[in-house]
DNA sequence: TTTGAATTGTAACCTTTGTTACTGCCACGA
DNA sequence: TCGTGGCAGTAACAAAGGTTACAATTCAAA
């Protein structure tokens, strides 16, 4: 763990609290499509994303989901700082999207660490700050973008966080994570396909050019 | 101020804290209706909500706007925050809701207090995390709900914020901030009327039950 | 090999929302 | 008092997106 650690958050810890990160941290390996964090949970541990990625989820009161952003590495979840700091339920849902490493930090460091270390301090702002941006980015996507627009920024950032131009996913499963109905997404991606932009295949779409 | 401060910030700082706000903090007044951050701004010092209300815009590529939320007494201004620290410009527009107070902090001081004082970390934590639930309310508005309950859900809140059940706006101003057109919100603002929910005026609407 | 479930394509239709256009009304200042 | 501009009501239409239904295809399990 000590090199993972020193690969991924030398240029943002210091020497002391990378040690201390090594001494109480656990390394935990999860499954692509493995449940980090469900909806109403209480929040007893903050994640450091190593490798792979995160997707982050919303829910309405009718059981259907929104994507809200993704996790990569060196991100942590914002929602669970305060979570954790607040004793309050967990607001979103987290599957990993890929297959992830991240290092579990008990949340009675997360205090301490604030108080003692300036890096950490950063850290966990800067977190907050990017966690805002990206659900401002979210916000923008669904009050000014037609369900056109809002596709293709989908696949283009879910090519970006796998790398990878074939993406594995049925028109239902986008359709959940964009909130709308898998016909409407059949609709669209045919559109898209007869633009040259796709190729459209059983469980994948292939990225053309978008 | 220092009255104004013990008022509202006794429960939450220091008494050290406190004092220092006092001497390094600058009372500031401002209309409703006046500009206090545009986007776009680089931020240089940290507003302290002591009483009034800012409405927070987010604004799309056409120039039209979309309400994110109130900041109310004892709120401070999450985006602020980080821009300060991470010396990023505005990516929202604020406007005072009310007639409003605040104290303005210097930049400088936020980094410094982080690390000095517990309370002041805690509160900074703490608006975070009401700003990211705020946040999510805003999505879950705009995603999960029509036009014409996210209508009623901007009306309870106006009624709320300015503890007042007759509402001041044109159907111009409302249709603004919800992101739609004006004609819509006559609309349904006429449907409500028919319901006995509201009362329609010049330039003003009364909420009767809602 | 057969069966059944999951996936995709597509048509037809409906609801919600956005757009355009025109009307009447009110308020304020010339 | 008369215009003028802002505000609200409403009709007619357009566009986007959601719903239902059904057919064709693929794939894995029995």
């Amino acid at each position: 763990m000590l090199h993972n650690l020193k690969e991924n958050f030398t240029h943002l810890f210091e020497e002391a609290l990378i040690e201390e990160i090594n001494q109480v941290g656990t390394l935990r390996e999860i499954k692509e499509g493995e449940k980090l964090i469900e909806i109403g949970d209480y929040v007893r541990s903050m994640p450091l994303l190593i490798s792979g990625a995160v997707k982050i989820l919303r829910e309405d009161d009718d059981g259907d989901e929104l994507l809200l952003y993704f996790l990569e590495r060196g991100d942590t979840c914002a929602m669970t700082l305060t979570c954790c700091l607040g004793q309050t339920r967990s607001e979103i849902r987290a599957i990993a999207e890929l297959d992830t490493t991240l290092i579990m930090i008990p949340i009675q460091k997360m205090e301490e660490w604030t108080g003692k270390y300036r890096s950490w301090r950063n850290f966990v702002f800067q977190s907050y700050h990017a966690r805002l941006i990206e659900m401002l980015e979210t916000i923008d996507s669904i009050a000014f973008f037609n369900m056109d627009e809002r596709l293709v920024k989908y696949l283009q950032n879910k090519q970006k966080v796998t790398n990878d131009s074939l993406i594995n996913s049925t028109h239902q499963e986008i359709a959940y994570e964009l909130h709308t109905s898998r016909v409407v997404v059949s609709r669209l991606l045919k559109k898209l396909e007869s633009l040259g932009k796709i190729e459209l295949y059983r469980n994948s779409i292939k990225i053309v050019s978008l």
